[in-house]
RNA sequence: GCGGGUGUGGUGAAAUUGGUAGACACGCUAGACUUAGGAUCUAGUGCUGCGAGGCUUGGGGGUUCGAGUCCCUCCACCCGCACCA
């Protein structure tokens, strides 16, 4: 009987499905464990076979704590608003609702092909109604609150309406504009418009006007992190920086507890860092310094050393500061214009690829330093960013590397406050020595300066401490047509929630169906030119729709009770599931999808609708399974002006010639001469004529992984593929045709997918979890290798064979097992149970392959062996699981339920090994070895006394004991 | 530049608290059974040496009886941030 994989896992698919044996209930004795995947986006290109490294690892830890006794939450769903189907309906015409709902289809059955334990009622998805009816709630929800920083959370809008009945915004200062101030009186005295509008200031979600990245080929504005190195991320389109009326999320009010919070979670030190990173806190101080000339201009910085401020020799502000124009004096007025040009007219990826290059321009204005009372002048570049602190610096040479640049290339004077730590060539920037030529902190110890100073100008009055984040607040705001469009409608151009002019709001505003995906006018959403949804009996609604973060921001909420249509999910089942226990997914998403996911988990907490303030407790990042491209070299000729012209027939030449060729240790000449020769022999009368003008040039390109086996290019496959091959000439090395390799992403474009279908149409879906898992540890990116699979096939039938003859079938025995066997079973048991619950899948399948191989020298077929195996093997192998289950050991219910077998100590200690005893002074050589653990321990302990002994009478002994395992081990 | 991480055979990788480095698998070599095999099985496979032996975890140094593992230093590669005052 053999190992007939595609039966047996049809077989039991369909027993799972008929069964529901994956179904999860709410309502259970027993402990909860909430398992997670960051859902995927649909895409028109299906699966490939680096996707599922994440999803199998995590139904692999599913599978295992379900056999653990668990009540284990596993749901599936799908990301599915997004750009990529809204751009291919503008290239085809077809409804993005139409193609997501193709491109789930064909997910869902590609997820299920691998077997996966998902519970498919549960499923969500994004761009459904019922779903994001409870992501415009929850946008409702920040709309309709405001950030009390005294209490440190958010609070309903409501609430701070009765606060400005009482007292104005005195105790609540404005995070908007902390100079805005009114009084109770003033608040009543408000028109209905100015009510709103201030009060807009204080919502967590918010309608402002502010420079966004705004992308003309995509017609939209994008998030910081959609913005990669000055173009967008998707597409790679230029982006500009704009002013424009958007929708924001008041993420920065929540800085502090985003930074702390993540002390608590499990996630890896580089995912922390990252978001400490982004978040960017940095302590210091604001500081005034007074504009000479002017009674009522100041300008003020944010600087983290206020302890250099005797090192100011110039100011520095951002070319786009409010004050450049009023201060800049008559002479310098014509310069500064054209350096503002000048930094106008260079885009993003211009600044960023030259960022070592120093400009700027002299304003002719100066300031008063506070302490010294020197004059100091005033220049402005664009090293000092307008989005960042107050948007003006003060310029401390000595100790600062940029400022020092900026000095040396405009040869400004530097004053050093380091004595002899700064040398004038670089800038002391260390935290160490003392301050020299500091007024009042000259000999001071920089470790203690900064408070000192921070002190000496609060007592001036003319700054304080203050604490300054990188992170912006998040443009929450598409001019795209398939999102979330939102629940909001203008009343005479006031914004107002549509539960505010309607009884529950009518969530969900449903997204119109549009035939035209064309950008409205005046860089508004296609949702613009909807006239008859726009216009409602009480106003006209937004356009925008919400970005692609808004859905995904949730939905691990959603699938504790996907089908509440009061609520969007009821408070038992929140409270029950709680937090996500394990989350696993890919690195990308350190900034984005992970913060905003953490963002509106602290305000729906903070608003009382859930009782927890963290989404997700633990982290597993999967690395990526990477194409492995195959290059083919073709020959064309090329002049000195770089134009190309095709050879008569396409030329190829094997890997080896193009390295000679590139590396010049081929001559033009002699390679012809090799070609001709090829082309003379496979009887081609065409040859190649030497031509001055005209040079060979070798053009790399992706020939198809499946015309490949290793390196070596199946030649005749290549030429089915395409016509023009059939006459083409290979240059061969040693008779084959060998490929160029690279890794590169998996991408249709490189012709390097494979398609996870037919690796399980090849060798099954238990064999390819098996072997996704074998690949390495889950962490680590690495190329897809086609050709261990077989390893793990081999193992897999191997195992087959202990319970299977080929002739007799099933040959379990009901033969007791010998104590080698039960050691062996139980060591495995062991082993796979620690490596499941460290996530060291890789070793855990080396172990089954260990475990079979030595039951198979031993010729072990035992029903005691092999029942335990089987269901060991199961969150690995679960279709093969269930057929030996049942066929072998006569069971009626599915393996799923069976407990994860326990390790029975006995057999377990390891007492095949040398132990190695010694005390110190003896080298390598001369140690001491036992062959048990409880030999060693005995000799150590004899040893042990001995040297006690000695130490007791007064000798010097360092350390001695060394057992494994037990160390014992005195230190005196 | 700053921050984080990783360096082990021809390849993917093991070695959980310092304890016989290279498990397991791929590949390769030889052999067996075969009409054939890209099936299966057996043996070998870090380097070096006929051999006993010697050498070996990116380089150098240190701690330790003992270091892939800990410390210092240099080098290489990967990821993230990047004029953040």
């Amino acid at each position: 009987m053999e190992y007939a994989f595609s039966t047996i896992e049809k077989k039991w698919k369909k027993y799972w499905q008929d069964n529901n044996v994956y179904r999860v209930s709410n309502d259970s004795s027993k402990p909860k464990y909430y398992i997670l995947d960051m859902f995927p986006y649909p895409s028109g290109a299906g699966l490939h076979v680096g996707h599922p490294l994440g999803y199998i690892a995590s139904d692999i830890y599913a599978r295992y704590k379900r056999m653990k006794g668990f009540n284990v939450l596993h749901p599936m769903g799908f990301d599915a608003f997004g750009l990529p189907a809204e751009q291919y309906a503008l290239e085809t015409g077809q409804h993005p609702a139409v193609t997501t709902e193709k491109n789930i289809a064909r997910y869902k059955e590609q997820l299920d092909n691998i077997g996966f334990c998902y519970d498919w009622e549960r499923e969500v998805r994004t761009s459904e109604p019922n779903y994001y009816k409870w992501t415009q709630w929850i946008f409702l929800q920040l709309f309709h609150s405001w950030y009390d920083r005294k209490q440190q959370k958010a609070r309903t809008i409501k609430d701070l309406i009765t606060i400005f009945e009482k007292e104005g915004n005195t105790n609540n200062a404005c995070p908007d504009d902390d100079k805005l101030c009114f009084d109770a009186k003033a608040w009543a005295g408000m028109s209905e418009k100015e009510k709103r509008d201030t009060l807009m200031k204080y919502r967590l979600a918010f309608q402002g006007y502010a420079e966004v990245w705004w992308c003309e080929a995509l017609g939209t504005v994008l998030a910081n992190d959609e913005v990669v190195n000055g173009v967008s991320e998707r597409g790679g389109h230029p982006v500009i920086r704009k002013q424009m009326r958007q929708w924001f999320l008041r993420i920065t009010e929540y800085a502090d507890r985003l930074l702390t919070s993540l002390d608590k979670l499990e996630w890896s030190d580089a995912m922390k860092e990252m978001q400490r990173n982004w978040i960017g806190k940095s302590n210091g101080a604001e500081v005034r310094f007074d504009v000479q000339g002017f009674a009522d201009k100041y300008i003020t910085v944010f600087t983290t050393r206020p302890d250099t401020i005797f090192g100011v020799d110039f100011m520095v502000l951002a070319p786009e500061h409010d004050l450049v124009d009023t201060i800049t004096t008559a002479e310098q007025k014509e310069a500064i214009t054209e350096y503002k040009k000048y930094v106008q007219s260079r885009s993003e990826r211009e600044r960023m690829a030259e960022v070592k290059q120093v400009t700027g321009c002299f304003t002719g204005a100066y300031v008063t330093h506070p302490f010294t009372r020197k004059q100091v002048p005033i220049w402005i570049s664009e090293y000092v960013l307008a989005s960042y602190g107050t948007g003006a610096i003060m310029a401390v040479p000595s100790g600062d590397d940029r400022d020092h640049a900026f000095a040396k290339h405009f040869e400004i004077p530097i004053t050093n406050i380091f004595g002899s730590n700064y040398n004038g060539e670089a800038a002391y920037t260390d935290k160490t020595g003392t301050l020299e030529n500091s007024g009042f902190l000259s000999g001071i110890d920089l470790s203690k300066a900064i408070d000192v100073a921070i002190r000496a100008i609060v007592d001036a009055g003319i700054g304080k401490a203050k604490v300054n984040f990188k992170m912006r607040d998040a443009g929450f705001s598409r001019q795209r047509y398939w999102g979330e469009p939102f629940p909001i409608v203008y009343v005479n151009g006031i914004p107002y929630a549509t539960d505010e002019i309607e009884n529950g709001g009518n969530l969900p505003v449903e997204l119109p169906m549009v035939e035209n995906y064309k950008p409205g006018p005046e860089g508004e959403g296609p949702l613009a030119n909807v006239t008859e949804w726009v216009t409602t009996d009480k106003g006209t609604r937004e356009t925008n729709t919400m970005p692609g973060y808004a859905g995904s921001s949730w939905y691990f909420l959603r699938y504790m009770d996907p089908k509440n249509d009061v609520e969007f999910a009821s408070k038992s089942a929140t409270d029950y599931w709680r937090e996500v226990d394990l989350y696993i997914g890919g690195t990308e998403h350190a900034v984005g999808h992970l913060l905003y996911s953490r963002l509106w988990t602290k305000v729906l907490h903070d608003l009382g609708h859930i009782s927890f303030e963290e989404p997700f407790k633990k982290l597993v990042n999967q690395g990526m399974i990477q194409g492995n491209s195959r290059f083919i070299y073709r020959l064309t000729l090329i002049n000195n002006t770089k134009e190309q012209k095709p050879l008569e027939f396409p030329v190829f030449i094997s890997h080896s010639y193009r390295n000679q060729f590139v590396h010049n240790t081929i001559s033009h000449e002699e390679l012809i001469k090799t070609i001709n020769k090829f082309a003379n022999e496979s009887g081609t009368e065409y040859e190649i004529p030497f031509d001055n003008d005209y040079k060979i040039h070798v053009n790399p390109l992706h020939v198809d992984i499946s015309f490949v086996d290793g390196v070596q290019l199946d030649i005749e496959k290549l030429k089915q593929s395409k016509s023009e091959y059939n006459n083409a000439i290979f240059v061969l090395e040693d008779g084959k045709y060998i490929c160029g390799a690279e890794v590169e992403k998996m991408s249709k474009s490189k012709y390097n997918v494979v398609n996870p279908d037919d690796i399980v149409g090849d060798f099954g879906a238990d064999t390819f979890r098996m072997y996704e898992m074998f690949l390495g540890p889950i962490d680590v990116s690495k190329p897809w290798e086609q050709k261990g699979i077989e390893g793990v096939h081999r193992f897999i039938k191997k195992m087959w064979r202990l319970y299977a003859d080929e002739q007799t079938g099933w040959i379990v025995t009901d033969e007791a097992a010998t104590d080698a066997e039960l050691k062996l079973l139980h060591k495995t048991i062991k082993k796979i149970g620690d490596d499941i619950e460290r996530f060291s899948f890789n070793t855990a399948v080396s172990q089954f392959m260990i475990c079979v191989n030595e039951l198979t020298s031993l010729n072990c077929h035992k029903r005691a062996i092999l029942e335990p195996l089987t269901v060991l093997i199961t969150p690995f192998a679960p279709h093969l699981a269930e057929e030996l289950w049942q066929n072998c050991f006569g069971n009626t219910a599915t393996v799923l339920d069976a407990p994860f077998p326990a390790y029975d100590e006995k057999y377990t200690v390891d007492n095949s090994k040398v132990y190695p005893v010694a005390v110190n002074g003896k080298t390598r050589a001369e140690m001491e070895f036992a062959l048990d653990m409880e030999q060693a321990a005995l000799e150590a302990a004899v040893l042990a006394d001995e040297t006690i002994q000695k130490w007791m009478e007064g000798k010097p002994v360092k350390k001695f004991i060394y057992v494994k395992g037990k160390m014992i081990n005195v230190v005196v």
